[in-house]
DNA sequence: CGTTGAATTGACACCGTTCAACGACAGTGG
DNA sequence: CCACTGTCGTTGAACGGTGTCAATTCAACG
């Protein structure tokens, strides 16, 4: 897998850890050229605006993007993106989104317009396929999302999103083996868990207190990784990595 | 429309009020004849198990279904859903999902195998993007209901689902002028929102108590619906209805 | 008319919000 | 080099929201 990053360096994350390997050759090379156009973004940069008619998808290259909705003068956070995400695929089926995509620290993302897309769609059945798995992966961590703030408390909130960041990272090959780096501070991940900056503060501190994993300046390390997991209760099935869930082989053959 | 729903005893329901317009005769046709059995269940029972293969998948004609999760002896309610929806459609790209399909009363279903809806997917791509539009919404839900409660509090959480439901309701046709019925209890309300039944009691008898909405026995009446759907800070442009977000024109043309 | 499941109530502890204040640190310009 | 400034993180105290346990009432139904 290290190779397809560096064979097709723009889109060779994509589905990585996940039914990658039921692509075949010539759909990487038709996904890597769908992209028409390379974009390096700031922080916090606006690249779909809710209510928008959107035209064109977005690939995650490198970097974090979110999913945000601004209400009551608040912003909340009802999504996270690592590198490989097709971020605003969605956009495609939907073509007005309900929510804002943002960039998190500055951005690489590749562009592809929904023609191409279309283009796929049409003609490319077991790609296409893929591409609509992709979104409903979006749409089960979402659904863990929602379950986890129903269950648990914030700072167990916290250690489930710490877990399973880490798990996404390290899916596409961009995790260490002690935790991860990331541009969120402590308000970001207080309006990614329900909760305010200061009790996020207290959650942290807990944390820290209690052994599960610290916290600093954008950087996320622990000592014992099951401790964290099992703290927040974290269960990976839903990411579809190759678990009791994963599309190991139904995927593999001709569609 | 309700020209629709008569001449498609089956799958008229399915889009109404989004994107049906959308659909062409034959395509209308083709959906309906693709459910090659229908089926009625009682009340709690499990339609498809978290993790099993799927190979066919469920489209609600009569009564409600849930989408549950089963976690440290307690059930929590991730998904609600009404007439019209094709509830596990995802599992078709999933294939294995990370949560149950239950009814909720006693249910009428139309069951449409997966090798149907891969014809479908491979030779019919109008009608294969508004099955995908169709999960997308399902996610757009979901991803309401991550943000309300990360925003909310018991009682407004309520009247948010309330609200949500009534307009899903409405939108196929199926409700009252002053509110709708459903065999949900406070136990289903408590799991549905996140909390416990006895904080559902006290929450509904304080929406009593403002004279926001009533819930008995699984009527709920509003006297003024706009009071019930400010309470719950509601606004129905995640449900793509023809609002803002609504898809008016884009999928009309040929694809 | 008794049984059963659902709804209701009170008391109490814990979780989380809010407001206000303070501390740590990096970048900037004098 | 230092003072200034802004952002981010930290802390305390008061208050409101929610969970928990236990007990009671209510409605439906055979």
């Amino acid at each position: 897998m290290v190779d397809d990053v560096t064979r097709y360096p723009l889109t060779g994350r994509f589905l990585m850890g996940r039914t990658r390997h039921a692509m075949r050759e010539r759909e990487k090379e038709l996904l890597e050229s769908s992209i028409t156009e390379v974009a390096e973004y700031d922080r916090s940069h606006l690249v779909l605006v809710r209510g928008e008619l959107a035209e064109r998808s977005t690939l995650l290259i490198e970097g974090y993007m979110l999913r945000t909705i601004e209400e009551h003068g608040r912003r909340y956070i009802v999504g996270f993106h690592v590198p490989g995400d097709f971020v605003d695929l969605h956009a495609y089926a939907l073509k007005r989104l309900d929510h804002d995509i943002v960039t998190l620290g500055p951005a690489k993302v590749g562009i592809v317009p929904h023609e191409r897309i279309g283009h796929i769609h049409e003609n490319e059945p077991h790609l296409s396929r893929l591409f609509w798995f992709s979104t409903l992966l979006d749409a089960a961590i979402q659904r863990q999302w929602t379950l986890k703030l129903e269950q648990l408390k914030a700072s167990r909130r916290v250690a489930h999103r710490f877990s399973e960041v880490w798990r996404r990272l390290e899916m596409v090959g961009l995790a260490r083996s002690n935790g991860f780096r990331t541009p969120l501070n402590q308000t970001d991940l207080a309006d990614m868990c329900g909760t305010t900056s200061i009790h996020m503060n207290r959650a942290l501190s807990e944390l820290r207190r209690e052994d599960v994993v610290e916290f600093r300046r954008g950087l996320v390390i622990a000592r014992d990784r099951s401790r964290l997991e099992s703290f927040g209760d974290f269960n990976p099935d839903y990411l579809y990595g190759g678990g009791p869930l994963g599309v190991q082989h139904e995927l593999d053959g001709t569609d």
